[in-house]
DNA sequence: GCGACCGTGAACCGGTTGTGAAAGAACCGT
DNA sequence: ACGGTTCTTTCACAACCGGTTCACGGTCGC
């Protein structure tokens, strides 16, 4: 059988992740995220600190080899953070290793850069 | 046996409900909701912060399992939230997560205007 | 510079949800 | 039992949303 605490509580930075029941909160506010988009954040925020590749994202979430050409992961890639941009201004969550994957980090806004 | 203490009052913005003598006040002044009505009502409540999956939201106000294309569930969602928008004109609480379920959670107008 | 990889906006289409109305069932007072 | 009222379910259509794909442009690595 699958209990909540299959799905513990996932926390990173201001964002806290409810698997158990499709929840996302950016600073205590609920996100508004589809199925997919939801699975994909998961899928990242498990892998914590590594890099996941395409193959193996798409293997996770879509449940299925990953055929030759097919975008969606990209597109969902920027849906993803695009609501996170919109939930949390300035900070960065997904991080992209170009010909490797993505990895997930939490990262305030540029704490050392002063212009 | 069940007393008055099992049910404890709930409240959230505006709203107070007693689930002991099946009352909702709206800004103190007293709702008139259905048996249904009521009971959907409280169950999202009662789940406040979470997503209501659907079939969790039907076996638990109607005693049995979700049929295949049975709307019953979105058509009360509407009366309520007709209800609840009729009396506290500019708040929302019941909210959609597509293909997740329902999540309760007063919100006022527009708390984050920024310009 | 060139090819591969990635970002991003938009079109398309099917599935999901919102909504008004009608049909059917339960309830109530008399 | 009867008629009227209210509640619940069902139906039909509209509106919206999500998943996929396409197209174009920018970026990266060699």
């Amino acid at each position: 059988m699958e209990t909540a605490s299959d799905h513990p509580v996932l926390r990173a930075g201001e964002l806290e992740i409810r698997p158990a029941d499709g929840l996302v909160l950016a600073a205590g506010r609920a996100l508004t995220l589809s199925v997919r988009e939801f699975q994909l954040l998961v899928a990242l925020v498990r892998s914590q600190g590594g890099i996941v590749s395409r193959r193996e994202l798409y293997e996770r979430v879509w449940g299925g080899p990953l055929r030759d050409g097919d975008r969606s992961i990209d597109v969902y890639i920027h849906k993803v953070r695009v609501k996170l941009e919109t939930a949390l201004p300035g900070s960065r969550f997904i991080h992209t290793h170009v010909g490797f994957g993505y990895r997930f980090s939490p990262e305030t806004s540029h704490p050392l850069h002063i212009s």
